[in-house]
DNA sequence: TATTGTTATACTCTATAACTATA
DNA sequence: TATAGTTATAGAGTATAACAATA
């Protein structure tokens, strides 16, 4: 089409370092400009960017928090459907979350070699494979998912518990 | 630390084709498993897991409807604040959107190729130059803004105005 | 013929180091 | 010395084509 070849993507990440930012030095007095003085009004009309925002610090937190873990965030999104559903094959764990079969080859391997996962063969289908836990992996989870736990309330902790459960629902109503 | 090099990134995409997909095969009767009977309740818990799902059904659509633009969403989004900002830096930029410095190169040399921003010299600081929207680029920017809104209409489609509204400040909450 | 899992590979996005020219 | 913009490049994420084994 045009150039450079495009694909997906979008918005950008935010203002990042959230933590070691004063956040607010405008508190004197002045104008409330100096530090960023950018409009992105507009932007901050659109769904897709204010989404974005939260998947990425949500995301900053969870690889912060979970580092002491052998999680990244798509191994740990990879564990929980295993977890919760043992046997599921691979091109069901690529459905439900949307990873390309090739993509999850790795994946899977690196969660094998760690001593997470266990493959078996499937009872019905001799051509696919049932991913289950091992007991170490099912424990590793428990363990990070109180962990992630604690990065949502964190996350939601400008939020009363009304509006927290009020936003999943609407973010769900969009791609349900 | 593992093996292969982790960084960011989270949770995947969504099931995508929302619009090209028969999107309900079980409309005859039976029990609703059968497609996809994976259990992923808990991931549905974590906002991160929710708006980067948003996030990527919004970036799906806005690809599309804007294909007829020369604009990515990441070029929609640097134009959004030159237009809004004439003038603006390059740092400015990076640290609005939080692009780094060298990813943004590319993308304003492209936008200046096209005709749809000048770099004209900084006033006070020699080292840096200011971007400004061309006639052409604003126009196209108009347009493009009138599809980002509609792209927004639909994904709000099943959301009350209230509701959509809430969206917005719900996630800034969480991120401002 | 269609599907599961896989390999190989290309393309895109993101990140770091280092250079230049101005301040 | 510090900062704006830039170059080059490495690293991680995402995508397509094609193959063997099984259905």
């Amino acid at each position: 089409m045009s150039d450079r070849a495009p694909r997906s993507r979008m918005l950008e990440r935010p203002t990042r370092a959230r933590s070691s930012v004063p956040a607010r030095k405008t508190r004197t007095a002045a104008p409330p400009a100096e530090a960023n003085p950018i409009d992105t009004r507009y932007l901050r009309t659109l769904m897709g960017y204010n989404a974005r925002r939260v998947a990425l610090v949500a995301i900053e937190q969870f690889v912060q928090d979970m580092a002491v873990y052998p999680f990244k965030p798509v191994d740990f999104s990879v564990m929980c459907v295993i977890v919760d559903n043992p046997g599921v094959t691979s091109r069901q764990l690529c459905a439900a979350l949307n990873i390309l079969p090739p993509n999850l080859v790795g994946l899977i391997q690196s969660l094998e070699q760690r001593g997470l996962i266990e493959r078996r063969p499937h009872p019905q289908d001799g051509r696919a494979t049932g991913l289950h836990a091992t007991a170490q992996g099912a424990q590793r989870m428990m363990e990070a998912r109180r962990t992630a736990d604690a990065v949502e309330d964190r996350l939601a902790s400008r939020l009363s518990p009304r509006d927290r459960q009020k936003l999943l629902e609407l973010l769900q109503a969009v791609y349900d």
